[in-house]
DNA sequence: TGACAATGTTACCGATCGGTACGTATACAT
DNA sequence: ATGTATACGTACCGATCGGTAACATTGTCA
C-alpha cells in the first residue's frame, strides 16, 4: 500500500460551509460501529449505509476494510493520548497524581452501561495475527503506554520502576476488560484505589 | 433450546475400544481453533474439515455455531477451575500462597510465543451482546472468579477485601490481555510480583 | 465555458457464511 | 435374515462477505 489516500482527514478547509467529505463521514461511522460492536461484526455494507454513501466511495478513500479499521485505530490513538495528556497536564511534576487522575477517569468511564473497553485492546483480541494492519496500530499504542508508565514509575521514585509500570499497565488493561465484562458495579471501579495502593507499596522507603 | 443434544460428552462408554464420537472430535477441534484464532474468525466448514467429519454431523450434535462456541467455553470453564483448584490445593489454608501459585502459573503461561490469553475474556470481547450464548458462559465464569477472589481476600484478612479481590481480578485480566498483546517479555510476567505487593499493602496492620 | 476532481448510481463478481433436505451406510436386536 | 434406529455423506440453499467495473452527476475554479 504505497498510496496514502487515507492520510488527509483534515476537519476543515478554511472555507466555512464546505460539505463534509465522504471520507470523514465514513470514518466517523466506522469508528462508532467498530468500537461499539467490533470490527469483525460490522460489514462494509452497513458502514456505507449508515454513512449515507456508497461502497465505491469507501474504496476510493480506503484501500480495504482492514485499512479502514487501521484508520479507525489511528484516530482512536490520537484521542487516547489527548485524554492521557490531559491527566498529565492537570498535575505538572506530580506523576502519582497524574496516574491517579487518569485511572479515576478510566474507572468512571467503565461505569456506564454498555461500556465497551479499549478499542485498541479489543482489536488485538479480534486479530491475533501480528501482521494485521489494525493490530499493528494496536500494538504500537500499547508499547507507547508501557513506555510512558515505566517512565512515570521512575519519576515517582519506585524501587523497581519497570515492575511498577507494568503493574499499572496490568491494572489498566484489567479495568478495560472488566468494565465491559461486568458492567455497572464491576471491579473496574476499584482501579484507581488499587493503583494507589500498589504505588504506595512500590516506593523507596 | 429445549433439546439437549450437546449435553452428553462422556469420554468413554465402558467398552474399551469404542471409536471416538464425532461430537467429541468436533468439540476438540473447535476448542483449538476458537481459542487460537477466535470464534468469529473460524467458520464451521473449517471445523468439520479439520475434524474429518461433515457439516450435518456438526449440526446433529450442536444446534448452531453459537451453541458450539458456548460448549467450547463450558469445556474451557471446567479446565479453568481445575487449574485454579490445583493452585488452591497446593497450599491448604494459605490463600495468599494460593493466589501466588495461581498467578505465577498464569505469568508463566503468558510467556510463550503466540499466547492467546483467556478464552472467556476473548469471547466476551468478540460478542458484546450480553444475550449471546457464548457470552453468557463467559460472564458466569468471571462472576465466579470475582466471588472466589473476594472470598480469598477475606480469608487473607484484608482491610477492604472487596477492593483487594477486585484488584487481583484486574491484575489477572490485565495479564491475560497483556500476554497476547506484548508476547515475550511483556508486563504479564510481573503479575505475581505486583499481586503480592498489592496484597501486602492491603492487609490489616 | 470547459476541465477536473469528487461523489453518486447500478450492477455485478467469486468466495464464504451458517444451515439443511435427503438419501445411504452401518450396527444391533430379534 | 430382516427390521429398525442411528450415524454419516452428497449436494445444495439463500444470504452476506469484501471488493470492483463502468458510467452519470455534481461542484469548483480557471
Amino acid at each position: 500500500m504505497p498510496t496514502d489516500k487515507n492520510i488527509d482527514l483534515t476537519i476543515s478547509d478554511g472555507h466555512a460551509s464546505a460539505p463534509p467529505k465522504a471520507a470523514k463521514k465514513i470514518l466517523d461511522v466506522a469508528y462508532d460501529l467498530f468500537y461499539r460492536r467490533g470490527i469483525r461484526a460490522i460489514g462494509v455494507d452497513e458502514i456505507v449505509k449508515r454513512a449515507g454513501v456508497t461502497k465505491p466511495s469507501l474504496y476510493r478513500s480506503f484501500p480495504s476494510k482492514d485499512e479502514l479499521a487501521a484508520s479507525y485505530l489511528r484516530q482512536y490513538d490520537l484521542e487516547y493520548w489527548e485524554r492521557f495528556d490531559e491527566a498529565v497536564a492537570a498535575h505538572p511534576g506530580d506523576p502519582r497524581a497524574q496516574i491517579k487522575a487518569f485511572l479515576t477517569r478510566i474507572g468512571k468511564r467503565t461505569q456506564v452501561a454498555d461500556y465497551r473497553g479499549c478499542g485498541m485492546t479489543n482489536a488485538a483480541v479480534e486479530y491475533p495475527d501480528h501482521n494485521h494492519p489494525a493490530r499493528v496500530v494496536s500494538e504500537a499504542n500499547k508499547q507507547e503506554l508501557r513506555r510512558r508508565l515505566r517512565g512515570m514509575a521512575v519519576a515517582m521514585g519506585a524501587q523497581d520502576p519497570d515492575t511498577l509500570g507494568d503493574g499499572l499497565l496490568l491494572l489498566i488493561e484489567g479495568a478495560y476488560i472488566s468494565g465491559q465484562l461486568f458492567g455497572l458495579g464491576g471491579p473496574a471501579q476499584a482501579v484507581a484505589r488499587n493503583a494507589d495502593l500498589l504505588i504506595e507499596a512500590s516506593l523507596k522507603k
